[in-house]
DNA sequence: AATAATATCCCCCAATTTGGGGGATTTTAA
DNA sequence: TTAAAATCCCCCAAATTGGGGGATATTATT
């Protein structure tokens, strides 16, 4: 039997995905809570499978919980569930340690689907936030930058010094130098982190 | 009518993709190549929506083909359709270009639903493939470092300076370079470049 | 309550790095 | 056949870096 968890204020949807879960064969669900930090301290008894969880709650939020409840239970799959088609917490929620995220409005089908998607090893996703995910792996191919200024500045924001980056690409070091006037040049800065800054923004490198 | 190209070497493989992706109703197989180098020169004619992928092809391999495709159609989905399960190439694949990801055993009804999923603005992926990609957000957290150590370190990967890393922390540069040779220590380097990337093989930041 | 770990700040010093200025030449691409 | 890109060269001053030696206060953790 499937243990599941469900961390989520609102009564109605909550009690609403228990029934939901409950009625489902290898499915039980073995504690639902309000907040994150009620869960916390019953979470090492329940031993869930996957718990379901809400990113906005009173006191700790999803995120910071799913950081905490990971410490706790590393082997724990946590699947996000919100409202929030926000980037910015969709790689929060995955830094923290969800192993899924998907939208309130999907279908109950689907997020059956997604709980034992989640037990098997996968990464339930809706297809939007998939794709955010893949596109973030993604380099912009509106750079400024030459294959090789692209090349140099990789380095240098792996912490290389010019002289590291000249053995590396098999040039010389004043050559270096002349990439990355241009670099600075070309993204309108005056320093090593600015153009980092700048390049990784706008996934150029 | 979403019309698909296929890019596999095998002969038999492709033929078998295109006349299953033909028998589906929304589905126009407009395009069947061995090698990428002939579905270049042919794919401006062809505007595909999306196009089946492999990725062991002589010549110019799948991972190298996704990239020139992109530039030539930055619209068009890309699926790598594969037997590696190599995180590598996933990430370098999904880097070229590709929304998608499936291994060639998929079942045909789940390589249709893969094709609706890209083409509907989603990332279609196995499910061990995804997890894989959602756990490349995670950190560590068997890091040796303290989370101000592990802050500071991020901050110098992102090329800033003691001085800039300092005034961002409200602390005393002193305190920074304190910080660095605790973690030049830890993690046994001598040298920015040599923390920030033993800290990002081990997901440390 | 005692110990250890963490975070904070301080000084000295030499080598290296960095950024800005001025070029030049060869290779590659449009 | 132009233009862009990639390569290499010199000069110089300011800033950065790494290594050495500390100290003190605040948090855990036991």
């Amino acid at each position: 039997m499937n243990r599941i968890c469900i961390i989520e204020d609102n009564d109605v949807v909550r009690e609403g995905f228990a029934l939901l879960i409950d009625s489902v064969n290898e499915f039980e669900v073995v504690g639902t809570y309000a907040t994150c930090e009620e869960a916390i301290r019953k979470l090492k008894d329940d031993i869930p499978d996957v718990i379901l969880m809400d990113i906005e709650l009173p006191g700790i939020n999803g995120i910071e919980g799913s950081t905490r409840i990971k410490k706790l239970l590393p082997e724990v799959n946590i699947i996000v569930i919100t409202v929030h088609e926000n980037s910015e917490l969709v790689f929060e929620a995955l830094c923290a340690g969800a192993c899924g995220y998907i939208t309130k409005n999907t279908e109950y089908s689907r997020l059956i689907d997604s709980i034992k998607e989640a037990m098997n090893g996968g990464a339930p996703m809706s297809s939007n936030i998939a794709r955010m995910v893949v596109e973030s792996f993604q380099k912009n191919q509106n750079t400024p930058l030459t294959s090789r200024e692209t090349q140099v500045l990789e380095l240098l924001s792996k912490g290389k010094s010019y002289t590291v980056i000249a053995d590396e690409l098999f040039i010389h070091k004043e050559t270096v130098k002349s990439h990355i006037k241009n670099i600075y040049f070309k993204l309108q800065v005056h320093s090593k982190a600015e153009a980092i800054e700048k390049a990784l923004k706008n996934k150029f490198i």
